[in-house]
RNA sequence: GCAGGGUUAGUGAAGCGGUCAAACACGUCAGACUGUAAAUCUGAUGGCUUAUGCCUUCGCAGGUUCGAAUCCUGCACCCUGCA
């Protein structure tokens, strides 16, 4: 029996249920991964994390590699005994970086005068994409770094994560088809080529170390056709699993996400990168995503914003200042057991760390619970009710 | 009692004749966040308001000036030296 292996349970249309194995664990499917970017879920211990019910935690091969160093973790023993999680984990490879790092905030230019606006971007661009990789400033010191696909590899072999990424780029919505083409044909897929060359040399050099999959991440943009042929063209390679890749708009995401599944080979999982907003969700799963990640849930809640049942709520708001009910009534987690959403007020209003731990631990939790709760639908068949329930009370429909 | 310094919007604090409804910070009120450069960022914050518009403000009361938060006089309160 492989370290790693997938088994559906149930289907209806494009949406299903199963289990992904690891060599730390099952991961029941369909499952939000919470993500501890910096192998810490922002001011959550491994154990609150735990008690939320999340599976499973994604970390990120560019940070890591830049503080502490993958080398160190890899010292430790890996990502799972450096941080205390003996549950699964995944690592992202860097590629969202290549765009988030790149983008920068453009000088906005004014046309009529030609001259740059007050608001010039407080941020430069910290990357530089070619055929054969990404040259990166570090965010922490400005020094200069280069990714590929085999350093990607290197850093999340040494990282040791579970479930690892191919190393791709990730485009922006306003890049042209033409740059769109492009990126795939002389990036992405040619990388996702050397990440599996790489990643396989490296298992076999470090064959005592626990299993690594590796996923192959689809992109493609807003384009059926190259979204089709990007899931295909990866589809046929030997990899483990997938990641669907890339920013999606809303109204297109469900579509985006069928036009790959149904080119993707449909024994192995996919993993939607960086989705979490409920409404998404559900069209993510109908549309045959497994599991997904996203730091929106921990972002939020440190911002203030929380979810309930009837939508997210400003928690600092003044309104809430003499609120005794939970933030949510119907939620289970330790911070609705516990709080009030004065009390949850008051600690943001006086910046206490708390705040964060309990906004993080309902975020999360009421996420995991979501998905729980549309993967026990869709085993007994009730998927389109509890999506309706669900929708009309969160969005007031 | 004598000499000097001070009193500015919710708070602290710039301004020291016009470009001042008054910098900045904090606070307050809201908004944004989707593979985390995020315990971050953005906007509003005297009143009325669609306003490049009007009205009322810079301890209080007078005065000088075309024009005063800014200069002068008196008063009130507060500090600091010397008695």
């Amino acid at each position: 029996m492989a370290d790693f292996s997938f088994n559906i349970s149930s289907q209806h249309g494009l949406a299903r249920t199963g289990s992904i194995t690891t060599p730390h664990g099952v991961i029941n499917t369909p499952a939000f991964i919470p993500v501890g970017t910096q192998a810490t879920l922002k001011a959550l211990t491994p154990e609150q994390l735990k008690s939320t019910g999340a599976q499973a935690v994604l970390a990120n091969a560019y940070h890591l590699y830049l503080r502490p160093g993958s080398g160190l973790i890899d010292k430790a023993g890996g990502l799972n005994k450096f941080m205390n999680w003996d549950g699964p984990t995944f690592t992202d490879s860097g590629g969202f970086q290549v765009m988030s790092l790149g983008t920068g905030f453009k000088k906005v230019i004014d046309l009529n005068g030609d001259q740059p606006s007050k608001k010039l971007g407080k941020k430069d661009k910290l990357a530089w994409v070619d055929n054969d990789g990404v040259t990166f400033k570090s965010h922490l010191d400005g020094s200069l770094h280069r990714f590929n696909p085999r350093v990607s590899m290197e850093i999340q072999h040494q990282i040791g994560a579970d479930i690892i990424f191919a190393f791709d780029e990730l485009t922006t919505l306003h890049d042209s088809y033409d740059y769109q083409v492009e990126s795939l044909d002389q990036r992405t897929h040619p990388w996702a080529i050397q990440s599996l060359e790489a990643h396989k040399q490296l298992s076999l050099q470090r064959k005592d170390k626990p299993y690594q999959a590796l996923f192959g991440v689809v992109q493609g943009a807003q384009y059926e056709d190259l979204r089709r042929k990007s899931a295909k063209f990866l589809g046929e390679l030997d990899f483990d699993g997938f990641g669907l890749g890339g920013a999606l708009t809303k109204d297109s995401m469900g579509e985006i996400v069928r036009w790959m599944v149904e080119e993707l080979p449909e024994e192995k999982p996919r993993h939607m990168l960086g989705i979490s907003e409920p409404d998404d969700i559900f069209e993510c799963i109908e549309n045959g995503a497994d599991t997904f990640d996203c730091v929106s849930p921990a972002r939020v809640g440190r911002n203030g914003a929380l979810y309930t049942l009837s939508g997210r709520i400003n928690i600092t708001n003044a309104r809430y200042k003499e609120d005794f009910r939970p933030i949510d009534e119907s939620c289970d987690c330790y911070t609705c057991q516990n709080y009030t959403r004065a009390y949850i007020n008051h600690l943001f209003r006086a910046g206490e760390l708390l705040s964060n731990t309990l906004a993080t631990i309902h975020n999360e939790q009421f996420i995991v619970r979501l998905v729980d709760g549309i993967r026990m639908s869709i085993d007994d068949d009730t998927y389109h009710n509890y999506k309706n329930r669900w929708l009309s009370c969160y969005y007031n429909k």
